[in-house]
DNA sequence: CTCCTATGGTTGCATTATTAAACCAGATTG
DNA sequence: CAATCTGGTTTAATAATGCAACCATAGGAG
């Protein structure tokens, strides 16, 4: 079974075993680099947006994204674990799971959305994209992400500063 | 028993093997299978946020970070390939590049934000997350990210939906 | 029931990516 | 001009990925 983040990695000088672990984000202090940590790879994010779009089944997913069946089977249990999707019996009373994503799982759809808006606006070949994600009832494309303050201001990523928190005496990394 | 197995998928012009590498998603028709493609992996956006936390040179980054130099040494390069990050004669006069965020880069800041508030909504452990977005004139919290519909209406998972983007005439590709 | 096929995986193994550490060249300091 | 700092590259190891083979179960045909 695999074993994500523990190995040995050689042996000192006096042959004892040196156990590191694999970079993990898991205990950073910033939450991008803990979300990270959880969705952070090639093909994750692909398979929650799969999961937004309506697939469920192993086969949908591995025919959709191409990827091979025991990477996919190894995301699908690691997605599982961090609680953003959830296995269930078919609904079509097939005989095997699906992968239904949770709330946690449909959170992520304002990353999607970013990363998306991202690709439309600064892709050098923006002609290539085929869809266009558009407001339900209007059929019209969404506007772009909005931050905006507690008071309604639109704010800009020169407009606002990290602050840290004042919960504990921990140090500051950013 | 099993045959041998060689992943060779094609030969090169000299004869030599061409052999499987990792897929890439840079044709791909999904404009986040396409952002994926260039800040995908597990450490790009994190040296995307320092950058636009201020940091600019190698040093800065590689403390800040912990990973190993050739990584970091790769990834600068990929992220100036790329069009996020601009190299840049050292500010201070020093011998030094500098690697400062391009318009490109610092429209990843969205995709920073969304990642912070998912972690914030549903990390397991958010007492451990050390800061907190601020709106710089008041110092307060910023609001989650609004999308919206191009009359206002604030959008929802739900209330959206993928369309087909209609495609010219001429390369209708299989 | 047996054979055949489809689905949903697991296993084996070659290749690629990541890692820590050693190394190195140019710039800065003493 | 030696020592040290900065910014990397090289080396050698482990971990992750990709692909095809294999397997287990279910359903249908004969």
């Amino acid at each position: 079974m695999m074993q994500p983040h523990k190995a040995v990695i050689g042996r000192d000088p006096r042959g004892e075993p040196i156990l590191v672990k694999r970079k993990s984000l898991e205990d950073a202090e910033c939450p991008i680099a803990r979300s990270l940590d959880a969705i952070g790879d090639w093909w994750s994010l692909l398979i929650v947006r799969d999961a937004l779009l309506g697939r469920r089944r192993f086969g949908e997913f591995q025919k959709s994204l191409g990827l091979a069946k025991n990477i996919l089977a190894a995301r699908l249990r690691l997605l599982v674990d961090k609680g953003i999707l959830k296995p269930a019996p078919a609904s079509d009373g097939g005989a095997y799971l699906e992968y239904v994503p949770t709330p946690k799982g449909r959170g992520l759809f304002p990353v999607l959305v970013a990363l998306r808006q991202w690709s439309e606006a600064f892709d050098e070949a923006p002609e290539e994209i085929a869809t266009v994600l558009v407001d339900r009832d209007k059929g019209r494309p969404v506007r772009k992400l909005e931050l905006r303050a507690q008071d309604g201001r639109l704010l800009g990523f020169a407009d606002t500063v990290l602050r840290p928190k004042q919960t504990s005496v921990r140090s500051r990394r950013a």
